[in-house]
DNA sequence: GATTTATATTCCTTAACGGGAATTTATTTG
DNA sequence: CAAATAAATTCCCGTTAAGGAATATAAATC
């Protein structure tokens, strides 16, 4: 992957939120919207910007996508990342993200699922 | 200074070439030129984008322009100089710049003046 | 002051990006 | 199969960016 590639997604805000997001873990879409409190649309295009590139993966699960950071990640793509999460931790609105996901029930999300299966079809968000 | 515009700086690779070899030292504009093998305009651009959001510094000395990185980096832009230098020391272009660099005459880069000041409108490049 | 060297700026074209409204697709449930 | 939920895609618009040709500016030299 290029390196230039990793800069260009993390050139917007809404995709350096999602990612610092996902730096705790899988989330589902509309975990990213409950959080970030931005319109489907524009959440889900950043998504498969990020996608389209390489940064995230995603799989579906029953009715809801999960993204997920990559498996395998280029020490690249790591070293940024981890830079990114050092440089974010300051930051009101990187802050309050995460004070918002954790007050979230993750009922959806392989995050806090422990194992058991995830009940399919109970609501989400 | 806001973390996007630091990495919407490093999304273009002519830039992030500049960016490489700005860590090395400061350098003047037609050493760039000589080195990168661009256009003229290109180069300068690219310059002009860097300084207007406080990537780089410039001065005029004489005749050119030393273009240096900032004296006091925020700490968000020094870590992401570090991490793209470490990124970037195995990409052959990146390293066919940096031995360019060294093979280079910088006569008008404060670079290896070694205290003695610049002789005044000999020719650079 | 005319010329040369170094660099920046303007103008133009083309492509990419970001955002929103509306629609579509996929899946599950009743 | 109809309805509900979750997510992606399409269409449209305004903005930004990248590149190059040509021109302008700045400083030094003759």
């Amino acid at each position: 992957m290029e390196l230039v590639q990793i800069y260009q997604c993390l050139c917007d805000v809404t995709r350096l939120r999602l990612l610092n997001l996902l730096l705790q873990g899988p989330l589902c879409v509309c975990h990213f919207q409950t959080i970030l409190r931005e319109p489907q649309v524009k959440i889900s295009k950043h998504l498969g910007y990020l996608k389209a590139r390489g940064l995230v993966e995603a799989k579906r699960e029953g009715n809801w996508m999960i993204y997920q950071l990559p498996v395998k990640s280029s020490p690249e793509l790591k070293a940024n990342l981890a830079c990114l999460q050092d440089c974010v931790n300051e930051r009101p609105i990187f802050k309050s993200d995460l004070t918002r996901l954790r007050k979230l029930d993750l009922s959806c999300s392989p995050l806090n699922a422990d194992g058991q299966p995830v009940p399919r079809g109970s609501r989400c968000c």
